[in-house]
DNA sequence: TACTAAATTAGAATAATTCTAATTTACGAT
DNA sequence: ATCGTAAATTAGAATTATTCTAATTTAGTA
């Protein structure tokens, strides 16, 4: 189990090998996303964790970063059944619980989950990912 | 395999047994939806048929219907990774093919997907629905 | 240290959807 | 058949999430 400073760590040099150039916003939303390990949030949620620590950070950069951070394989992005779009810090492949009352993702590792058929790929398209999202209710 | 006419017919029947009202404009966008069997469609299509068709209904009206017919069942709504909420005529347990070039929904039946290892459910939670999206590229 | 492409910014623009409040309509009761 | 009423429709305004624009600032290389 890595802490919490060795997720800021590795994303940071993540960032440093990408094309992006390091810049403090960069940074800060960075240390915010990676502060808690694996972790989801909204645009609004790191807005508002921007906010509540003082920093000046605006909204466009909030949303220019975390596209580029997705672009650069740093953070993921996942869409769920409500409209907005969730960035995970966890990159590997795996799937979510996604719970309808409280908006909240949660993570299913890749072998907690097990698909055994697979339908025919139709002609001319290729295989690019399978989204697996199992709702929850309360 | 039922005809367009049989799937417009049946429909229209729910329609009837559902406690909203049969109006003008919901049976017309039965009619849309369900000319082609199952099928899937944005508010945009749905509208953009009513304008070639030389009906008059609102935008808001298609939004209202749609969302109504969702919630008592006579049709089911979809989330993709674009932006956009389809609705699917076809209203039985099953997923989704999703082609990103061409943001198209293809349905694939329950039978030709298998999921044989799900993970443990959390703790006051229960599971709601099962959502696999296959992603496609062209 | 200077240069330049990239990044940031505020605010406008867009896109999808929902809301508002006035008008119209479906349909059960008369 | 007609009436009364709750439901449905409507145009347009409002909202929400996101992207764009164009001016300013900055990171990192030369």
């Amino acid at each position: 189990m890595m802490t919490s400073n060795e997720y800021i760590k590795k994303a940071l040099q993540s960032l440093k090998n990408s094309p992006l150039k390091t810049t403090k916003q960069r940074v800060d939303i960075i240390k915010i996303l990676f502060s808690e390990g694996n972790n989801h949030f909204t645009v609004e949620d790191v807005h508002n964790k921007i906010e509540k620590l003082g920093l000046n950070i605006s909204l466009a950069t909030v949303y220019n970063c975390l596209n580029q951070l997705t672009e650069n394989g740093i953070v993921k992005s996942v869409k769920t059944s409500c409209n907005k779009i969730y960035f995970d810090t966890n990159t590997t492949s795996h799937h979510h619980f996604f719970c309808k009352n409280s908006s909240t993702l949660i993570d299913i590792e890749s072998k907690n989950i097990k698909i055994s058929k697979l339908p025919k790929i139709p002609n001319g398209k290729k295989l690019d990912s399978i989204e697996i999202v199992v709702n929850l209710t309360e």
